[in-house]
RNA sequence: GGGCCCGUAGCUCAGUUGGGAGAGCGUCGCCUUUGCAAGGCGAAUGUCGCAGGUUCGAGUCCUGUCGGGUCCA
């Protein structure tokens, strides 16, 4: 039932609160837990704990006329911009813009927010601070130019005062200095003087550019009564800013000019974890039933008495705000690592861990909380209990990893502290500690703690100096990738035509009757009447069976052809929701708009795309099967050449489990499953247990494509997916894993071929074995390896014989060079060519000279090899002492061989190129010895 | 996205203006011992991540690339 708007406010003033159910029929299936009960609650049916509090709001919202949306992931879905789900509009931004239709204009959520970085936040105040959290929940209303500011003001005070009963006296009211109606509005509820004007702190904007518009914010008082006043609202911090209601009301032109929105929406904000605190009469975040079995947790694996767990407070907290959103952001698919999202999660868990040694945990300790935070929220959010194993394997490998980095970083600091007291310095230079930091991950702290063990001084300027440095740089590097696709639609998404696709029937695939309602230059976003040859185009059809790219998959190629002319569809996108852009390039004659065309799409290669994909399914489903549930898919790319999946994974999948999984898939290609496709309800995938990927955004009715046996209806797989596919898994053909390997910390990526593309690969295989046959003799494949090891054994034996041989003649040469030794100033000398037939054996034989020619011989022996002089020369010791230097020696011989070299003075080689003047070169030895000698 | 560090024997690593690939642990064999632990003697094991380049010569220098670590945005 829809209440007209204006009896709304009437009607949310005498709502009268039921008692919290969790199971409300519209409600998504995941909220599972009965809220428990405290041992405080009071006994009326006020909501009390958390729990109770959540459902409250969104039974309170439901209640008048809302869809409860489910959280989305803390991903944000197909938001680059945004690192994470960082307010409870995020997945309504469209919505609220009215880019995006849905089938309500009226929503609450209880959102999963992530807050590290930020003018208002940052990491550093988590902990110390009564209010600063990473992770929390935002609860909200939205109303998509529906109801506006009277209703959203009378269903908040509602809430405030009468489901959670907050006590009037203690809360205000602000409002922007402009906006009158708010403050008359404000008026029904309040007296004046509790109504307060603000400029910026109630004006609220997303961007430079953009909805904007002023909001209203709830404030509660939490000291003494006596000492409440007008002048400490945001100010002090015991007035908490408890719900934002923002009033979406203008647009924002690049001038500054604002000009009123066609459609005025409602976004509020207000978070759990803080209405929580109020409600329960707590002074902070942490003393909340939501944080509490979390410092509980901590306290019994220390085994600290209340007193100490009082002292060191600022860890405990740090390691329950931490644990909450490492075990959040693992459960939506971030793993440690160490760029973006991975790094954010990384550095909170790194500080958790720092944190823990700080008050007495010496061994890993952060899975346990973990796992208490997956048992007070579990019942919420069901994908925490689903992954636990994965959340908590990935939590307890990433404490290994920082064990690891500790002790490397202790070792080094070692080494380093030993060098500076050798050298008689007392302080350690900011480069050094700095390098520690950026280089081995050593955290500053703890470099600072071991050298005042040791009694040495810190350079922190010259640490900060680095520091600050090293974030110039990479801020001056980073670059801002805008799409410009949807930059150019956005600017006009109301003047555009939308576009049927008719591509799910594969009849329309050849020959559709279309129409080209129109076009648009890419270049600049101008919709244009006619597009002549050879230029590019972007088309707008009023209806298309071309795939646009999405899911994954790739977009359909093809033609669209008019009367007079024809274009070659190279790219279709869908660059805002609703409207398909076809890039075309026009190729004869002219198209315009308003024309009639047929569209005929690349059907061999959508087949190809389809094998691919529904071969994905399998794939998906397999993998789960053989590696666990948490390999969920992070990525897809469906192509008509081969097909690569992306999924969380932890190890490198092995060759075994590889080949099983493999083995499965064809498997179920020959079982020649069904391909059912269905629409239906979200709820009712999710009823039927549809496998949905998170940071994916799902309208109100969903595709579900399952894979199941003809009769039994034995589903095999089951996924929420817009793409296209096969009648049955017979039509792949055949399925072949060709690679898996890692994509960054987590995630493996394998790589497949399917159909005609695994028919290539095969026959490419057997094209070489059948090389390989021939290049070796072999008669039957079998036989390669025998073979192989035959030539391989035999190459060791002639090695060995040459080697024998080549020693014997070299034992000869030496044998006759003996003979030429000549004696000058005192020295043994031979200087001569010989045959070698490596560096190797010139070596030795030159060693063999110098050892018996006695204590003061100097050989140089040349050989030519590959065409190019070669030149070894050794010193004996007592050579050596008299100034005998082979490095020089050698190093002027092969100079005049157009080469150099040189090495130590008692053993060096040399090169050159011109092997002709080698006689020569040799015949200047003596004199060059007798130079050295002299 | 911008940096920095690492990739050498099964493992942990050394390798210093570019000039004979090494150590410790482990493995194997023999000796000693009733046996074990241990000891002694001896041995095997390397595409120096991969691909180019510079050079007479590259583990070492340069470029690219793959893998791992780490900091910053």
């Amino acid at each position: 039932m829809h209440l007209a708007p204006n009896d709304m406010a009437k009607e949310a003033s005498t709502y009268h609160p039921r008692l919290a159910t969790p199971n409300h029929a519209t409600r998504n299936n995941t909220e599972r837990s009965a809220p428990q009960r405290g041992p405080t609650m009071s006994d009326d049916h006020t909501p009390y704990t958390s729990d109770e509090i959540r459902a409250a709001f969104l039974d309170f919202f439901h209640e008048l006329g809302h869809e409860i949306v489910e959280s989305s992931p803390l991903v944000p879905a197909g938001d680059s911009t945004l690192l994470f789900t960082n307010a409870g509009m995020n997945q309504f931004t469209d919505a609220l813009m009215g880019l995006e239709q849905r089938p309500y204009n009226r929503a609450a959520s209880s959102q999963k927010v992530m807050r590290v970085s930020g003018k208002h936040n940052d990491l550093e105040n988590v902990g110390p601070s009564d209010r600063h959290q990473t992770f929390f929940e935002m609860l909200g209303n939205f109303s998509f130019g529906n109801y506006f500011k009277k209703e959203a003001i009378a269903f908040a005070w509602t809430f405030v005062t009468e489901v959670v009963k907050l006590p009037k006296e203690r809360l205000w009211a602000t409002v922007h200095l402009s906006d009158d109606d708010a403050a008359t509005l404000w008026e029904a509820h309040l007296p004046p003087e509790r109504i307060l004007r603000f400029d910026k702190d109630n004006f609220w904007e997303m961007g430079d550019t953009g909805p904007c518009g002023p909001c209203s914010e709830i404030f509660y008082y939490h000291g003494p009564l006596e000492d409440q006043d007008a002048s400490g609202v945001n100010v002090l911090d015991n007035y908490l800013e408890v719900w934002n209601l923002v009033f979406m009301q203008y647009d924002r032109a690049a001038d500054g000019t604002l000009t009123p929105l066609p459609m005025q929406s409602i976004d509020t904000g207000m978070g759990l974890e803080r209405i929580t605190q109020v409600v329960q009469g707590v002074t902070n975040n942490y003393e909340t039933d939501l944080f509490m079995p979390l410092l509980d947790k901590v306290q019994a694996l220390l085994g600290d008495s209340d007193e100490e767990r009082a002292e060191k407070w600022v860890g405990y907290r740090v390691i329950g705000d931490h644990a909450r959103a490492a075990t959040f952001l693992i459960g939506d698919g971030v793993l440690p690592g160490n760029d973006g999202r991975a790094y954010v999660l990384r550095l909170i868990m790194r500080r958790a861990l720092r944190y823990g040694k700080l008050i007495g945990f010496e061994g890993p300790f952060l899975a346990e909380v973990a796992q208490a935070v997956i048992d007070k929220m579990g019942g919420h959010y069901a994908n925490l209990v689903d992954n636990a194993d994965f959340i908590l394997q990935a939590i307890r490998q990433e404490e290994e990893a920082f064990q690891r980095t500790l002790s490397r970083g202790l070792k080094l600091f070692e080494e380093l502290a030993e060098r500076l007291e050798g050298a008689g310095k007392t302080t350690v230079p900011g480069g050094e500690i700095f390098r520690l930091y950026d280089t081995f991950g050593f955290p500053y702290d703890l470099t600072r703690d071991l050298a005042t063990e040791r009694g040495l001084a810190l350079d922190r300027d010259g640490f900060d100096r680095a520091m600050a440095e090293q974030q110039r740089r990479s801020r001056a590097a980073s670059g801002f990738d805008v799409n410009v696709w949807s930059e150019h639609y956005r600017r006009q998404a109301n003047a555009l035509p939308a576009t049927e696709f008719i591509g799910y029937d594969y009849d329309n695939l050849t020959g559709a009757a279309v129409q080209i309602a129109a076009l648009i230059d890419p270049a600049t976003g101008d919709a244009l009447n006619e597009a002549a040859t050879g230029s590019e185009v972007d088309l707008l059809l009023d209806r298309s069976p071309f795939y646009a790219e999405s899911g994954g998959q790739v977009a359909d190629t093809g033609v669209v052809e008019t009367e007079y002319g024809r274009a070659l569809i190279e790219d279709v996108q869908r660059p805002i929701p609703g409207i398909t852009a076809h890039r075309a390039t026009v190729v004869s004659g002219t198209l315009r708009r308003g024309e009639n065309a047929t569209a005929t799409v690349d059907v061999a290669r959508r087949w190809d795309i389809m094998r691919n994909h529904t071969a994905t399914h399998l794939l998906h489903r397999a993998l789960r099967n053989h590696l666990g549930d948490h390999a969920q898919q992070k990525g897809s790319l469906v192509a008509p050449d081969y097909l690569r999946f992306d999924f969380n994974h932890l190890s490198r999948v092995d060759g075994e489990t590889l080949a099983a999984i493999e083995q499965e898939v064809n498997a179920q290609i020959r079982a020649d499953l069904e391909v059912e496709i269905d629409r239906m309800s979200l709820d009712a995938a999710k009823a039927r247990g549809a496998t949905m990927l998170f940071g994916e955004k799902y309208g109100d009715e969903v595709r579900v494509v399952a894979l199941e046996e003809d009769h039994t209806d034995d589903v095999y797989s089951m996924e929420l997916c817009g793409g296209t596919h096969l009648f049955r898994t017979g039509q792949i053909g055949s399925f072949l894993i060709t690679q898996e390997q890692s994509t960054g910390s987590g995630v493996r990526r394998i790589t497949a071929l399917t159909g005609r593309g695994a028919e290539r690969h095969i026959n490419e295989q057997r094209a070489l074995l059948r090389r390989l046959m021939g290049q070796t003799g072999a008669q039957q494949p079998e036989e390669l390896s025998e073979r192989i090891d035959r030539l391989n054994s035999q190459i060791k034996a002639l090695d060995e014989a040459l080697i024998t041989l080549q020693r014997d003649q070299s034992q000869g040469q030496v044998a006759r060079l003996l003979d030429e030794a000549q004696a000058v100033n005192g020295t043994q000398l031979v200087a001569a060519q010989v045959e070698a037939a490596n560096a190797d054996a010139l070596s030795e034989m030159a060693d063999w000279l110098r050892d018996r020619l006695g204590d003061e011989s100097m050989v140089l022996l040349a050989a030519v090899i590959d065409e190019k002089p070669l030149l070894v020369a050794k010193a004996a010791p007592a050579l050596v002492a008299r100034g005998g230097h082979a490095g020089k020696l050698v190093g002027a011989v092969a100079k005049q061989l157009g080469g150099g070299g040189g090495g130590r003075p008692d053993f060096a080689r040399a090169g050159g190129r011109d092997a002709t003047k080698l006689s020569d070169a040799l015949a200047e030895v003596p004199a060059l010895v007798a130079a050295q000698l002299s």
